[in-house]
DNA sequence: GTCGTTCAATGACATTTGTCGTTGAGTGAA
DNA sequence: TTCACTCAACGACAAATGTCATTGAACGAC
């Protein structure tokens, strides 16, 4: 199924980045990465190239300039990276990884709320079935 | 604070099995390792060397066999390597990630209603304070 | 039109990672 | 004691990754 090569992470952030901003040159890029994570231009501007290569981005051309915009829909590659995780770091299993989050990340009331909700309706689901 | 180096996806996953063995040694880790991803006993030598020398666990000596158990905990590295993939995938917002699995991994009703009662701990605490 | 400036495109390279093979020292059975 | 095994220790190496430097083409100011 995974016929696309892993994405590095580094890869996996410039990857979201294009998600966010929908399509993107590698200057909107640029600029939009973390200052924590300092990179030249031209760091990022690799990590786009592979992107590219490995079949995750898109590219045409305004003028003269590349603009980068998602191939793989961000929703599959979210669950392919999660669900390597958790094969990895939790045999396979992930309530684990969702009580970590859930204890772990103190989350704001209104978070707690939309977690409730979550909660409801997939307990709904559950017994419609 | 992250003096150590960072794991590899294939040295987290054998980072796993010796959490969950407590300790154990080559040997052991390598029966345990999933059968699908094939690895040779030597592969799975070279990732525990790899461990040690990055500082995530120690040895001690059985005879003359090599008995690895954690030296970080378990719970430190699940911590920072969750907080990093959020980081990467989700700009540092958990809740996507939460809104993922839950939504995405069809959990089982038990799973269900453990997640309830999470949920129900955490609007407590929050009422407390 | 010429020159310096600004980027995109590419090349390059050290490090890390995935993956084994080989060697040599213990160990137990014959 | 000798042979067949088993491991630990190391070395090796291609591929992947992180990170830049250099090149070369388009652009604006003279």
């Amino acid at each position: 199924m995974t016929q696309r090569p892993p994405l590095s992470k580094a890869e996996l952030e410039v990857a979201r980045i294009v998600w966010e901003l929908k399509e993107a040159s590698v200057r909107m890029v640029f600029e939009t990465f973390p200052a924590k994570r300092q990179a030249d231009f031209s760091t990022v501007q690799t990590y786009l190239r592979r992107l590219e290569e490995k079949g995750y981005l898109k590219v045409r051309l305004d003028g003269r300039t590349k603009i980068f915009s998602p191939k793989v829909k961000p929703r599959t590659v979210i669950r392919e990276t999660v669900s390597d995780l958790v094969d990895r770091l939790f045999a396979g299993d992930s309530m684990p990884l969702v009580k970590h989050l859930v204890e772990d990340k103190d989350l704001k009331p209104a978070q707690i709320q939309q977690l409730r909700e979550l909660v409801d309706e997939l307990e709904e689901q559950s017994n419609d079935e």
